[in-house]
RNA sequence: GGAGGGGUAGCCUAGUCCGGUUUAAGGCGGCGGUUUGCUAAACCGCUGUACUGCCCAAAGGCGGUACCGAGAGUUCAAAUCUCUCCCCCUCCGCCA
């Protein structure tokens, strides 16, 4: 969320940002609400301060033994109305916490203007498209031909939208994840991590998932838990009402984990295969940095993560999403989308997002620096490095061969018992 | 699931029985200073968070309120009494 201070100093500029993302926040009501708040707030606390006088004054009274009866009648009736202003107070202060959950945070300069996807700026393009001498089949196609999945059978475990790896299917998504983290661990000095897939209500509104998009959460009734849609919830939440060291600084994590979303209502021709499955497998970045560094540690988590897909050897685009298309909670976002022949498009494998200080803000996340005194909420980045399903549909498609096998990229060979081609079993 | 013990400001710990000289004591750590050839030690001083009023160009200063796991209640007054809930630890049971 954005500070509250800020929007009543910069009225404007957040006006503007509402604007640009298409978004409609009453921001007069905001401020009467804060300024009434104020007024009520103002008024019980000079009452409190007779109060606490008082009630010290009775304290000595009594000990004196004197009688203290008149001053106690007085202050019941002070006391009577604090009980009445306290309510006020504490009933405008939720709506005013209810609308900042709803304020997005404000675009960075850089990010292209416009309401929806088709002002994202393309940047970067990179790999060759490979020309087939036959038609390429979609990954589905393949994998059945493989026997590496099993599609119907997971809807039999569970219902549709669900996958089911076999064999050398199963081999090839443990090779990517343990490939990922070791390239992330290894090359790039992130600490591993393995969290929790389930979390609690504080930390799925810490990360912003909540209240917005709780329907989109599969969640434990019983117990209120959640279902996590990514890594990016438990691994930044590690940290939530923490104050930093300075010199742990930056923090770089990476995790695996298995993600679950409902993606209620997205029904059609994408729910076929593994391009939009209720469960996938995804390696994760999450970065804590100081608040001047995190558009520098943006582009290099971007590059963190290109690189996965440099290695594996599949064409890709980096597009610079519109103040329209971005989240609530970044600032700035780049999307890698993968080529994917045999599907005919392009996939999204990544969202590398600076958040500034929206979400730690929200989760309570501070660095006490050196020379002063003061805290400074910490800036959160989050990327994914990369989404499992849609990878694999990209491997293997671009990577097939024109009899139906697939090649497996050579940095991937070490993790497959260095097997060179999958073929059908 | 059962029994017991806990949650006090960055950390450790006292206070809770019996409400009011506690505006939460003390220690550690941290910061500043004195001493010192340097380091250490010793000694002195300072010390949290949020909201908020006034002053200020600002850094900040002077006040106020709240915070002793969370919420509610009793009372002139709650760390302390009452109720509800959460979390942690130990032991037992069950279990991959």
């Amino acid at each position: 969320m954005l500070d509250l201070k800020f929007i009543r100093e910069n009225t404007d500029a957040v006006a503007k940002s509402l604007n640009d993302r298409a978004m409609k926040v009453d921001l007069e009501k905001l401020l009467s609400l804060d300024s009434e708040r104020r007024k009520l707030l103002i008024e019980a606390e000079t009452l409190k301060h007779e109060r606490n006088k008082a009630s010290q004054e009775i304290g000595k009274m009594l000990r004196e033994k004197k009688d203290a009866n008149k001053l106690k009648a007085d202050m019941k009736v002070t006391s009577q109305k604090i009980k009445e202003l306290d309510p006020k107070v504490v009933e405008i202060s939720a709506n005013l916490d209810q609308m900042l959950l709803n304020i997005p945070n404000i675009p960075h300069s850089s990010v292209p203007i416009g309401p929806d996807q088709k002002s994202n700026k393309l940047i970067k393009k990179w790999g060759k498209i490979k020309k087939f001498s036959f038609k390429p089949r979609t990954h589905i196609e393949l994998s059945e031909f493989l026997g590496i999945m099993d599609f119907s059978r997971a809807s039999k475990i569970t219902g549709t939208g669900f996958a089911l790896y076999k064999g050398l299917g199963a081999r090839l998504e443990r090779a990517l994840i343990n490939f990922m983290l070791d390239l992330h661990t290894k090359k790039h000095n992130y600490i591993e991590v393995f969290p929790p897939f389930l979390v609690n209500r504080a930390s799925m509104t810490g990360t912003g998932q909540l209240p917005k998009l709780e329907e989109d959460m599969y969640r434990l009734k019983d117990d209120d838990l959640f279902l996590i849609p990514t890594a990016e919830v438990p691994v930044t939440n590690m940290h939530r009402d923490e104050t930093l060291d300075e010199e742990e600084m930056p923090l770089y994590y990476t995790a695996y984990t298995a993600c679950f979303r409902r993606e209620a209502g997205s029904y059609g021709k994408e729910t076929r295969g593994l391009v939009r499955v209720h469960q996938f497998d995804k390696v994760e970045l999450v970065k804590f940095v100081k608040p001047e560094t995190s558009y520098d540690e943006l582009e290099k988590l971007l590059k963190d993560a290109e690189k996965v897909i440099e290695l594996l050897e599949i064409p890709y685009r980096v597009s610079a999403l519109s103040t329209g298309d971005m989240s609530f909670a970044a600032s700035k976002c780049y999307d890698i989308e993968l080529w994917a022949p045999g599907t005919d498009t392009w996939l999204e494998v990544s969202s590398c997002s600076n958040f500034t200080d929206f979400q730690a803000r929200r989760a309570n996340i501070k660095y006490r620096s050196k020379g002063s005194k003061k805290t400074i909420f910490v800036h959160t980045l989050n990327g994914s490095g990369v989404a499992l399903a849609r990878l694999v549909v990209a491997i293997l498609e671009n990577h097939q061969e024109k009899d139906g096998s697939v090649v497996i990229p050579e940095p991937l060979r070490p993790y497959m018992d260095s097997l060179d081609v999958i073929k059908p079993s």
